[in-house]
RNA sequence: CGGGGCAUAGCGCAGACUGGUUAGCGCGCCUGCUUCGGGAGCAGGAGGUCACCGGUUCAAGUCCGGUUGCCCCGACCA
């Protein structure tokens, strides 16, 4: 390609919109533009890269037996009705009504397509099993579409589902593509974790999240590095913590206290005078089980803690969990906001942590504005039916599986993986003859991976001040060929005759053949990233060129005859060492 | 959904508070000449429904009302 009239629209400044490294890059080197909020064109350098990925994507796949087809993203509202989903997804579906007026949705994701598609033409366990993927264009219309095509509304997705014929068939679909999902980021020269999940709308008994480790990364992840523990805090858990500063104590008598205006824990605790250890958080929240169905709940922990509403609605099995309202704790509480306690509750589920169950002469709301209990005791003051792990797990909190002191980071999710079971086949009602003559459901599993996440992933990991530093497995191209003098008819000569013969041998080359000072060649490389560069200019006196990393600014100088057969060698080993 | 901010040339911004010539600046773009190893110099030039709709006024980029779009923060930890 020759720069000339290559569609690459690059930037001096950093746009104003751009709050992230990764796309404010993205923009800058004229891979992205915006269309919309969360909706962008992909331009001719960043599609390429694009390629790379969904290439890697299918490699991988295929490997595991992977077969690629190809579903609408539009979907009838009746599949989704069928799974029960239509109600179940909220806002996030974009949903839309045909000129007959019929229901229909962008799709999120293909269970529904995928599971009635096998379920209408697959019919015996000798085709199982049965792995069908895809690479298209998702939607999702996201509450609030961030930092370029990191969250996007419109984005491309590889979305799998195996169908197994037994539990035991699933889990090796599963540790199949767990296997391909490690090979896949490994290639795109990703560091990632993988952390235990939440499977969230999509169900099932189980998942894992892919993360690229990144400061700007959207979810918390908590390890350990003394075993392999690692999970997203919204699933993680950790030992209750040490409770023994209270554990010794008589229980005293429960009394009320004058507290003004202290309505945080932090302004109980400092008028009060104890540790907020001491205190205990009650939060009201409103769970909705169905259009018609729902109950106030009051959730306590230990007031230094948070609570996790990922797992307060998983053990509560609602559909959505809001905070409740002040009218609705008004109602059952009696009390105000900021001083409601568990004491003297009527008629309301209480969700306890562990951290709550063994405090002694604790602090909590009285219920009653401007009022706290002092010397709460678990038991004896209040009931303890529902002693539930609610809290939110955090940096210092010991592991579960080896005691060790947990850490926090964050991360990009890129890859989701889950065993669904038989959620969507049963819901779909899809069965398959056995080998025992039965008919039984499909035991399926669904396998994620965000496409332009991942080239945003890969930016945020590699690059430094002056631009992109692709990976050369993903790299739009592998080598620019930049002539330093435009009107010196050497330099063009031999750059020229380098470029063709790149290009005769296969590699990815782009020809920097513009008539711009050398600066703004070498920034404009830099910028977008190729992993190397050949400059063709005062060495040329000496019958040489150079050739010069991207990533570690090496230069080494190579007589014109042997740079071809350097760059070649060069990009096959980092394919290799990326692959291996 | 709540709060805040922004919208002026392709990009980044000034001008608005205090209405008044022909709306500016930097970068980019076009032409010519000179340059050519890290965003070159000189000369000339093009490019604007000042987001949109309405109002006030002799006069609106500027004041008032509304609409839309975009960005950021928050979405309740009692």
């Amino acid at each position: 390609m020759r720069m000339s009239s290559l569609f690459a629209p690059t930037l001096r400044e950093d746009p104003a919109e751009a709050e992230t490294i990764s796309h404010k890059l993205m923009i800058r080197a004229g891979m992205i533009r915006k269309v919309a909020a969360g909706i962008y064109n992909f331009l001719p350098l960043g599609y390429r890269v694009i390629r790379k990925i969904e290439q890697i994507i299918r490699e991988e796949m295929d490997a595991k037996g992977g077969q690629e087809l190809f579903m609408p993203a539009l979907q009838p509202a009746e599949l989704w009705k069928q799974s029960g989903r239509w109600d179940v997804y909220g806002p996030e579906l974009m949903r839309l009504i045909d000129r007959n007026g019929r229901p229909f949705c962008l799709g999120p994701t293909h269970e529904e397509v995928v599971t009635t598609l096998v379920k209408e033409n697959v019919r015996s366990y000798r085709e199982l099993p049965l792995l069908l993927y895809q690479i298209q264009t998702k939607f999702r219309d996201e509450i609030r579409p961030r930092f370029g095509v990191m969250r996007a509304r419109e984005f491309l997705m590889k979305d799998l589902y195996s169908f197994d014929k037994d539990e035991e068939g699933m889990n090796k679909s599963y540790e199949a593509m767990y296997d391909a999902y490690c090979r896949v980021f490994k290639r795109c020269g990703l560091a990632f974790k993988v952390v235990e999940a939440d499977p969230g709308a999509i169900g099932g008994t189980g998942s894992q999240e892919f993360m690229v480790l990144a400061k700007t990364g959207e979810e918390e992840i908590v390890y350990c590095d003394d075993c392999n523990y690692a999970a997203n805090t919204n699933q993680a858990s950790s030992i209750v913590p040490d409770m023994d500063f209270s554990m010794g104590e008589e229980e005293r008598e429960l009394k009320k206290v004058y507290t003004p205006g202290a309505k945080t824990i932090e302004e109980v605790a400092n008028f009060l005078g104890v540790e907020k250890k001491r205190t205990v958080k009650t939060l009201f929240y409103e769970a909705i089980y169905s259009q018609d169905s729902w109950e106030i709940v009051a959730a306590l922990v230990r007031g230094d803690y948070d609570i996790n509403e990922t797992k307060l609605k998983n053990y509560l099995g609602c559909l959505y969990l809001n905070l409740a309202k002040e009218e609705e704790i008004a109602k059952v509480s009696g009390g105000k906001v900021g001083f409601v306690g568990p004491i003297g509750l009527k008629g309301v589920r209480v969700i306890i942590d562990p951290t709550v169950q063994r405090l002694k002469n604790a602090v909590v709301g009285a219920g009653e504005e401007d009022y706290h209990f002092i010397n709460a005791n678990p038991g004896r003051d209040f009931e303890l039916k529902e002693i539930v792990d609610i809290r939110l797990v955090r940096a210092g909190d010991r592991c579960v599986r080896c005691g060790s002191e947990l850490k926090t980071t964050r991360g990009i999710e890129v890859g989701h993986i889950f065993k669904l079971g038989l959620k969507y086949s049963k819901a779909m009602d899809a069965k398959f003859v056995d080998r025992d003559g039965k008919e039984k459901y499909y035991y399926m599993g669904c396998y994620g991976i965000g496409v332009g996440r991942t080239m945003a992933a890969a930016i945020e990991q590699n690059h430094d001040e002056d631009g992109i530093i692709w990976p050369m497995s993903i790299a739009p191209y592998h080598v620019v060929v930049i002539p330093v003098e435009y009107s010196n008819g050497e330099h063009m000569r031999v750059a020229t005759q380098i470029y063709e013969s790149l290009r005769e041998r296969g590699v990815e080359v782009v020809i920097d053949d513009r008539d711009e000072s050398p600066g703004v060649k070498f920034k404009d490389a830099d910028l977008i990233g190729f992993p190397l560069r050949i400059t063709v200019g005062d060495a040329l006196k000496e019958g040489k060129v150079e050739l010069r990393w991207r990533k570690t600014k090496e230069v080494r100088f190579y007589p014109l005859g042997e740079v071809v057969e350097a760059v070649i060698k060069e990009i096959e080993e980092e394919l290799k060492a990326l692959s291996s």
